[in-house]
DNA sequence: TTGCATGTTCCGGA
DNA sequence: GTCCGGAACATGCA
């Protein structure tokens, strides 16, 4: 699930609750979850500090807590964060951080994200890799900017975490389909009106997923048609084709998406 | 039982 | 050097 939405929706539960508050213990149910320290020292470099507010780049969220420290979360294809008021922690939580009134868990089903610490601010852009700007504040003309230096597929661009940081397979078809631009087109097929339209619908839909913390589960979104079992075009009703593109399974409607 | 899954990374080949 | 596909990672579900 977790796109750039997504991680938007866990970096306000992350605001709203963790904020300010001494951090009283941090519990790690599964070590193998953490990526570059221990249990321990996690515990030891966080325990009795507070977060300050978090961050989100692309589909990372960091959470700094002090003296240039900073726990970084990425949440793979299953992971999220949780606020947690008395109750036992689900199935899947890796790790707890225990607060003032509760915990913030982390869970992951698949172990594919993960948790990082930090120890002073150059050390954040090793852990993360090269990332681009982040795909929600690029404007038009840096937009076209990267767009125009990619010589691959549209869809690969867009999901390329250094070119622009953010768009996972399922925003990516989205925004294609809103564009109409067929995801197996070239970057260079594309004239500047089907790529200012495509900036144009990304912006569309990162509005209004950001708004919901998610891709909304609209009817007349692509996200919910791909659920379906004979997938329609929202827009035209054609028979939504799928297939992989740029590695992974993509939906799309063969009349609307005509720009290759 | 098999295939598939919204993430990234690494490898080999074109 | 660039780009792409495939495999791997770990786990659960249809």
């Amino acid at each position: 699930m977790p796109e750039l939405a997504d991680v938007e929706g866990f970096r306000r539960v992350f605001a709203r609750h963790a904020v300010g508050q001494p951090i009283r213990r941090v519990h790690t149910l599964d070590a193998a979850i953490l990526r570059n320290t221990s249990p321990q020292g996690l515990g030891r470099a966080l325990k009795g500090r507070r977060f300050r507010e978090p961050h989100r780049h692309g589909k990372w969220l960091l959470a700094p807590a002090g003296d240039g420290r900073t726990v970084l979360f990425h949440f793979g294809m299953t992971g999220g964060l949780r606020w947690r008021d008395g109750e036992e922690p689900g199935r899947h939580v890796r790790v707890v951080f225990e607060l003032r009134g509760g915990a913030l868990d982390y869970h992951a089903q698949r172990k594919i994200g993960g948790v990082w610490l930090a120890r002073d601010e150059g050390k954040v852009e090793e852990v993360t890799g090269p990332l681009g700007p982040d795909a929600a504040s690029l404007g038009r003309d840096d937009f076209l900017a990267l767009l125009e230096e990619k010589k691959g597929g549209v869809k690969s661009a867009l999901m390329d975490q250094s070119l622009l940081a953010g768009l996972g397979n399922e925003l990516s078809d989205e925004i294609l389909w809103r564009a109409g631009v067929d995801p197996r087109a070239k970057v260079g097929s594309l004239d500047e009106g089907a790529l200012r339209k495509l900036h144009a619908s990304m912006c569309d839909v990162l509005k209004r997923s950001l708004r919901k913390g998610r891709i909304p589960m609209d009817p007349a979104w692509l996200r919910n048609a791909r659920e379906q079992d004979d997938p329609r075009c929202p827009r035209c009703g054609a028979a939504l084709r799928h297939g992989k593109v740029a590695g992974r399974t993509s939906y799309w409607c063969p009349r609307c998406q005509g720009s290759r």
